[in-house]
DNA sequence: AATTGCGGCAACCGCCTAAGC
DNA sequence: GGCTTAGGCGGTTGCCGCAAT
């Protein structure tokens, strides 16, 4: 059983704040300062979520807030930041006086990451709207799915590596930097149980036919991009932050990396005797 | 001019943690 | 020490405007 909701939500405004609210909002807090979050709201007479108006006031209303392109130097500080820190939004804004962790969050997906890798970047973006698309038209996740896999529900290899190309950069590649772990190598239980979803308990069934082998996303451009990442050889220390003790609790995920992963498997079909207990021994050249 | 694709940003969601009881 | 709750955080999504076709 789940927590119980933050607040009552019925009855609640959601979506886009008006010129209206935020004044009520900010005449609030200015007057009373914003107390208890979550009694805050009704006495204030908003008809809105506690959580949502601390977000709106330290996101956007707030006086101290910086509004405006973010400097040179405050994109390098974030580079800077985040080459040490990680993800850890909040700790760069600290950093950065006015700016809020949201900002620096979304800057650094929209703007910076692209700077630091145009490849990775692109193909988030892309990932994301495919997606969208699906959404859209109320489809299941293109049938990207090992055709072994399939063929045998109890095949080891749909428990097979959890690494996404994300991951395997900070993970894997980034292990050379100082905090590694700190990297977004620090894949939590709940997103592994979230990519898990998605992934191998997906029911979804697949049928794949010639024109899935024909389809670009699994052109030689794409998989021999990929394959710099499949030529990594895992050392041992650097396998522990991203990668489990042991492979079978772990499984590749991210459907658009999936022609990638695939064309791993396909490569490494000979692999029969892939070492379940010790990652580190894992070649995939 | 209409449609489609894409980028940017605000807001939401769910989890984690610390504080209070 | 265990439970509950508010606040905080990071990831993700939805919406809107602009550009390309």
């Amino acid at each position: 059983m789940g927590r119980a909701p933050c607040c009552e939500k019925v009855g609640l405004r959601r979506g886009a704040w008006s010129a209206e609210e935020d004044r009520t909002l900010v005449e609030y807090i200015e007057r009373h300062g914003h107390g208890n979050w979550r009694a805050m709201p009704q006495k204030a007479g908003l008809l809105r979520c506690g959580k949502s108006c601390r977000l709106r006031w330290t996101n956007y209303l707030r006086p101290d807030i910086r509004r405006g392109n973010f400097t040179t130097e405050e994109e390098d500080t974030i580079i800077s930041l985040h080459e040490k820190l990680g993800n850890k939004w909040s700790a760069i804004a600290a950093s950065l006086p006015g700016r809020t962790d949201n900002e620096i969050k979304n800057v650094w997906h929209t703007y910076l990451k692209k700077r630091m890798d145009p490849k990775e970047a692109t193909q988030a973006s892309k990932k994301r709207r495919r997606k969208k698309k699906r959404d859209a038209k109320n489809e299941s996740e293109p049938e990207r799915v090992n055709p072994q896999a399939d063929a045998d529900p109890g095949n080891p290899r749909c428990d097979v590596i959890e690494v996404s190309v994300e991951e395997s950069y900070s993970g894997f590649s980034s292990a050379a930097t100082a905090d590694s772990s700190a990297v977004s190598g620090d894949v939590t239980s709940s997103n592994m149980e979230a990519r898990e979803e998605e992934s191998c308990d997906s029911k979804e069934v697949a049928v794949i036919d010639e024109s899935f082998w024909l389809d670009e996303a699994f052109s030689m451009e794409s998989s021999t991009e990929s394959m710099t990442l499949a030529s990594l050889e895992v050392p041992s220390s650097a396998a522990g932050a991203a990668v489990d003790e042991s492979l079978s609790s772990l499984s590749f995920t991210s459907s658009d990396d999936m022609d990638f992963w695939l064309k791993v498997f396909m490569e490494a079909e000979h692999l029969e005797d892939l070492p379940r207990s010790n990652p580190a021994d894992v070649r995939v050249i």
